[in-house]
DNA sequence: GTGAAAGCGCTAACAC
DNA sequence: GTGTTAGCGCTTTCAC
């Protein structure tokens, strides 16, 4: 690989004129100027980044941490933060932590070490995150997304939680609702299903509903079928409306559904979150709350990008979330779904409570 | 920051002895670790990579270089990407192109520029390809991944795309279709997509069954809806299986004819490719021929790494697909639905041919 | 306009 | 075992 000494010393000219040329910093005299690019030519010359960056100590690079590339709600996010991160000349150095709080960690460390100018993230716990504390202590510049921390310093793009849980739930208490339930994935992982059933059951309470039964699946188990099974086949009067903390949940939740003997939305209805794309191609469609991801990848890295050229930023950017109603919520036919039959459910299989 | 400079001097050794600890290359006794390393706590310091990579010329960084964050077949194998590389200590550098030929050469060059130890990426024409050029040039090691070049010397882990598109021709004959169409993504920016309707149609040919009518859409335009109902509604004979390059296109085109009033499977056929996660979750399930995105993405990085730590490694390695039969496809019912109800589709919107 | 030279933070001979 | 020192490829004063 050709060096910029190299390429000086083809021209005939100091190191310092070709760097000057290179970065249109500083004037250079027209006739030398075409020498320079001669030569750059002539050797195919590539400036090496991690001279400059050594040198000027920015990388123009950002660091993207996310929980999981497979669910689409962050592929989309991903995709936005790639375009705007883009057209502003920035690279993307990622990971993705598998919902890790170690996984974290080691990947903020690392990506410090490669020496990002700032992160985009969303972490388990914004609440409790030693991966937060570390960047504040760093006073590396970053931002949240999807997250929603409570402490209004942390720079967070992300929609109103609570209130897009309560709309959930207002939702479902339209169409008739009383029994309902909530299906998640582990709350220590994830802020914003906390806030979500929040919002949920904060709007149930108010209507002097019974609170929702709370179904956490871990992740990697979604043992979905075993869980619900139990639920419907209770001691207790059944949901007719099922809140789940994701789409990806949801699908899977309408999937055990069928397999249980339950006809959604007829039996009983689902709402999701997120408004991933393929919800809408789904039969019954997926109602669900709409987050605009594609939107807070990029918002949030123009904030990033913004605060790095010194701009002023607002900490924290609400962006809408909008309801889709769609064909898997429906109004209550039976209160008492109890009686429904049973396809198979050993009693010996109900989890303890 | 502190440098390896200051922990050396707050542990009263040489920066020589702090860096020998820091990679374990050489002894250091027992004593003079313990200082060095108290010095590093104090100091909470962190090696620079930058520092580190330009002395060695060295990143223990790939870049990944896809066309599409959005399609979960991408992003599933950039999860077994990160998977591998992460495991293994390397770092990765990410771009995504839109299936942009501009982008694609505007992304490596870029990464090159960050000195990246190596690169996987899908381009959109492996035959004619600036961009394998350019790395073939340079010398820096590179795998493809979901591409099949002709040329046997390019790195690529991939499936057998000739033969997956015939497969998924004899799926759809061994149920009585004869009158068949492949509707696409633009050709010119997927070799795969050729190669699948090559098998296709060669499968077809074979038999003595017409040429399957090809229906190419742009990925951006995805008016998939009028160009099928021109060529239902069209003067040929329409058909009455359909092959889509993608599974996202095949749920477009599921949801499409729905719209125009066909039944999936009852009045026609599809078979999509991929093997996406939620064509299983769909209604009619999707039938598809399923790639190990996630192992792809795998065993390329272990490919990569292993050529880059000097090991012999395959120049090409591919990987076994599978036939998923979904509920989308079915046996024929009527040879000739051009009489079938025509919702709306007034004859001056059909594309002058 | 242009050049000389001092760094940026680290590794790796090479001495001792 | 440990220290000295010359780079790695670039930018950026400071002279001229």
């Amino acid at each position: 690989m050709a060096t910029i000494r190299d390429v000086a010393q083809r021209a005939g000219v100091s190191v310092a004129t070709v760097s000057r040329l290179l970065n249109g910093t500083g004037k250079v005299r027209e006739k030398t100027a075409e020498r320079v690019h001669k030569a750059i030519r002539d050797l195919s010359f590539r400036p090496n980044a991690l001279g400059r960056s050594l040198s000027t100590s920015q990388t123009q690079s950002i660091g993207v941490v996310i929980p999981s590339m497979s669910n689409p709600v962050f592929a989309d996010a991903v995709a936005g933060i790639n375009d705007e991160a883009r057209t502003r000349g920035y690279t993307l150095m990622f990971t993705s932590t598998d919902y890790d709080r170690d996984e974290e960690l080691r990947a903020v460390s690392n990506l410090l070490d490669y020496q990002v100018d700032g992160l985009i993230l969303t972490v388990a716990d914004p609440e409790h995150s030693p991966v937060l504390d570390m960047l504040d202590e760093t006073g590396l510049p970053y931002v949240l997304i999807y997250n929603q921390p409570t402490d209004e310093k942390r720079p967070t793009v992300t929609i109103e939680n609570v209130a897009a849980g309560r709309e959930a739930a207002d939702a479902l208490a339209g169409l008739g609702h009383v029994h309902t339930g909530m299906v998640s994935g582990l709350f220590a992982a994830s802020d914003r299903a906390k806030a979500r059933r929040e919002g949920f059951e904060l709007s149930m309470a108010r209507r002097g509903y019974p609170a929702p039964m709370i179904v956490e699946v871990d992740y990697v188990d979604l043992d979905v079928h075993t869980r619900l099974a139990a639920i419907l086949d209770g001691p207790d009067p059944a949901p007719t409306g099922l809140f789940c903390s994701n789409d990806l949940l949801a699908i899977s939740v309408i999937g055990a559904l069928r397999q249980l003997g339950r006809k959604v939305p007829k039996d009983i209805s689902v709402i999701g979150f997120d408004g991933i794309a393929v919800g809408t191609h789904l039969h019954p469609t997926l109602a669900t709350v709409v987050q605009p991801s594609r939107e807070m990848g990029q918002t949030a890295t123009r904030l990033l990008l913004d605060r790095l050229a010194g701009k002023e930023t607002p900490a924290k950017v609400i962006l809408p979330h909008t309801l889709r109603l769609g064909e898997s919520v429906g109004p209550v036919t039976k209160q008492s779904p109890t009686d429904l039959q049973e396809p198979f459910q050993p009693a010996h299989r109900r989890p303890a409570s």
